[in-house]
DNA sequence: AAACTTATTCTACATTTGTAGAAGGTAATA
DNA sequence: TATTACCTTCTACAAATGTAGAATAAGTTT
C-alpha cells in the first residue's frame, strides 16, 4: 500500500510536528487551505491504510505517524531505483550529484560523510 | 502535467529503445504481459499529454521520447527535495548515502565526481 | 440548559488511473 | 481478392484520488 500524492503532503506534515490535532495540521497548509472536512477525510485514509495512528482526546484525536520518514523513503527511493536506474544506486546517485545544484559546502560534506562511509567498510 | 506510475514504466522502455513500435514495447514487458490495447491507450495518454511523439510509418507508428529521462528525472527529484526534505539537495544527498547502500567502489566513484565538481566550482 | 465550537463520519461527485474488449483500418500474403 | 496480422481508436468500467457539503457528536462557554 502507498499514499497518494496529497497523502504524502500530508504525512511530511505530520513528521514535522510528530504529533498533532487536525487543525494543527490545516495550519501547516498555505492560502488557500484545504477544507477541513478535506483534511479529515485523508486522515481517516491514511488511518484506514495504517499510516497514521491516533489518541482520543475529548472529542478530537492526537494523530502520529506509524511509519518513520526514513523508512517511508527508504522504499519510496529504492523503488525509484529499481526502476529507473536498473536497480543500481550508484547509477542514481551520479545521476543526482550531477543534475542537482549543490553547494560548495554541501559537497563538502557530503564528500566527508562519504569519507566517513569509506573507512567504516574496512 | 505529469505521467502516471505505469505510464512512467512505459516510458522508461521507450527511452531505453530510443524509438520503438507498440510490438517492441510490449515486448519489453515481463509475463503476464499486458493486453496490447493497454499499451496502446497508454501511448495515446502519454501522446496527449506530450511526453511522447511519433512517425507514421504505413499503418503503424513509430514512437520516441519527447522529454529526456533526465529532464524528466531533474523534476520528479526536485519535485522530492522540495516536498519532502526542505528544498534542501544537501539534506536529501546525506539522507541517501545514508539509507542506501552503497559498494566501495560505488562510494568511491561518487567521491571522485564530487570531487570533480568542487574543482569546477573554482 | 442553550448556544457555540470544532472534529469526525457519511455521502457525493468529478477526475484520473489501470485494464481491456470491440470495432475499424491498412499492409502483406495466400 | 479474401485472409491474415497488426495497429489504433472508441467505449467501458471499476478503483483510486481530490475535494468538500451535510449531518452528527461532544466538549465549552454563557
Amino acid at each position: 500500500m502507498k499514499l497518494s500524492k496529497t497523502e504524502e503532503e500530508l504525512m511530511n506534515h505530520l513528521w514535522g510536528l510528530k504529533k498533532a490535532f487536525m487543525k494543527d495540521l490545516l495550519e501547516e497548509y498555505a492560502e488557500p487551505k484545504p477544507a477541513a472536512t478535506t483534511i479529515s477525510t485523508l486522515l481517516k485514509r491514511m488511518a484506514d491504510k495504517k499510516f497514521v495512528g491516533y489518541e482520543t482526546k475529548g472529542n478530537m484525536r492526537e494523530y502520529y505517524p506509524l511509519v518513520s520518514k526514513d523508512s517511508y523513503f527508504s522504499n519510496h527511493i529504492n523503488g525509484l531505483i529499481k526502476n529507473f536506474f536498473n536497480d543500481s544506486p550508484g547509477q542514481f546517485a551520479s545521476f543526482f550529484t550531477k543534475k542537482t545544484d549543490l553547494s560548495s559546502a554541501e559537497l563538502e560534506e557530503l564528500k566527508a560523510l562519504i569519507e566517513k562511509q569509506l573507512d567504516q567498510k574496512k
